[in-house]
DNA sequence: CTATCGCTCTAGACCACATACATGG
DNA sequence: GCCCATGTATGTGGTCTAGAGCGAT
């Protein structure tokens, strides 16, 4: 992985797509994510230019390079002279924008290599990939650029739409003031955040849409200032979980007490779940607390900060977690399913019941495929696993009968 | 209080085979 | 040191299963 793209094996790679584990030239990106609107809604982001396998989060302007988390803290660490340089957030995009798109929502990015790109487009060409995209507000197929690597959130809002480019660009909220970041380039300022205040209502959007469509997972785990982000200091948390654990941060377990969280969570739930609350749906996610408290094995949540040296952590974490893991591990789902606290009062009477254990339902499923999410060290290898036909699971010969193909879904027996 | 039953949940095994890696000439 | 051929180890995902855990009786 990294300096040449993954695909191709030819061109220098450039972007990194945290969905396939994948670096990859950028015609290659729109090749591969132009194939199937699942792929489109990949997340990709500029390639770390320091280690090369890593996503970019942050431009340094100082140095011109792209950096991730770890070559970030490593390289700007504060007893660096480097910490002062200043950063620029990079954003990460969905669908499939040209490089002069890129371009626009990247005011540092340059085209690469024409005759390369060419070359490598050329090649590709014979793919027969479609291109034909047809997109619209709500489609799975419009491209979208979220802001802060990664949480895509594609809603059809005024201040956020490109309309005219055909992929969108979403910002989540700012809530640390980054460091000596500079000013958004034009176009990929922090505009407001999509504003999911209570009870907001886009047209034509459900809130079984936001919530399927709320990627949930890639949320960056980015606190630099906790304190300011959540309100709260960490040794308060600290404190609360010391003397009462989990039960404390919650008040209960029992599910209408969780609900009832919804209006006056405890400054510590408040804080930990504070920065997904501000990206969270309004109130769309009753089974949130449900599935919180009725989750038996404690799910984690892992903070640290590279300025307070601090971390939080429920369940027994040990805390020895490297920068490289927790960059790329994601939001954890006890930190991700806390009930926002600005939920207006959702009464339980106030959500059909059916609807309620359907979401409850849909919510457990996705959890239970987020939860044990494993990095994939090898795409080629997945992606052979994904097309190989199984007999119960297991892999068959090729040729043999089968009773599962991941393509076609059909059985030859 | 202990034993048993039924249910749910989870970790690990299993499979074929492309590919990464190690070794020797 | 470099290249090539050969052999071995690894990793990939869906399903199944053994065993642990838990509540009810």
């Amino acid at each position: 992985m990294g300096y040449i793209c993954d695909f191709c094996g030819d061109q220098p790679s450039l972007v990194y797509c945290r969905s396939d584990a994948a670096c990859l030239c950028l015609s290659c990106d729109r090749n591969v994510h132009s194939a199937n609107a699942l792929s489109k809604r990949h997340s990709r982001t500029l390639l770390c230019e320091r280690c090369n396998s890593q996503p970019a989060f942050v431009r340094c302007a100082e140095e011109k390079v792209s950096l991730c988390q770890n070559c970030d803290w490593m390289g700007h660490d504060a007893s660096t002279s480097n910490s002062t340089h200043k950063r620029q957030t990079i954003n990460s995009y969905s669908g499939c924008p040209s490089s002069g798109e890129l371009s626009s929502i990247w005011s540092f990015f340059s085209q690469p290599d024409s005759a390369g790109e060419s070359a490598c487009e050329q090649e590709l060409g014979l793919m027969s990939i479609s291109e034909n995209i047809e997109s619209t507000s709500w489609d799975p197929t419009v491209n979208t650029i979220s802001h802060n690597s990664a949480v895509v959130v594609e809603v059809n809002d005024d201040c956020n739409v490109d309309k005219g480019s055909g992929w969108t660009r979403t910002s989540i909220p700012e809530h640390r003031p980054a460091p000596q970041l500079l000013d958004q380039p034009a176009g990929s300022t922090y505009t407001s955040l999509p504003k999911f205040c209570p009870q907001t209502k886009y047209p034509g959007l459900s809130e079984d849409d936001l919530y399927d469509d709320f990627n949930i997972d890639e949320v960056d785990l980015n606190l630099e200032n906790y304190e300011e982000l959540f309100g709260v200091t960490l040794n308060h948390s600290e404190e609360l979980l010391e003397n009462g654990g989990i039960d404390s941060l919650f008040g209960t377990k029992d599910m209408s007490a969780a609900d009832s969280t919804c209006q006056g969570a405890v400054a510590a739930e408040g804080s930990s779940i504070g920065l997904v609350n501000a990206i969270q749906p309004a109130c769309s996610n009753a089974a949130s607390a449900d599935s919180v408290m009725s989750n038996k094995t404690d799910s984690i949540l892992y903070f640290t900060t590279k300025h307070a040296h601090s971390s939080l952590s429920f369940s027994g974490l040990t805390g020895e977690s490297s920068a490289g893991d927790y960059q790329d591990c994601g939001a954890s789902s006890m930190l991700l399913m806390g009930e926002p606290p600005w939920c207006p009062p959702c009464t339980e009477s106030s959500i059909p019941s059916a609807t309620r254990s359907d979401a409850v339902m849909r919510y457990k499923e996705k959890k239970k495929t987020r939860k044990f999410e494993k990095r994939v060290r090898y795409a080629s290898r997945k992606a052979r696993a994904d097309v190989r036909k199984r007999v119960k699971g297991r892999f068959v010969k090729a040729g043999d009968a089968y009773d599962y193909d991941p393509l076609n879904q059909t059985r030859s027996c």
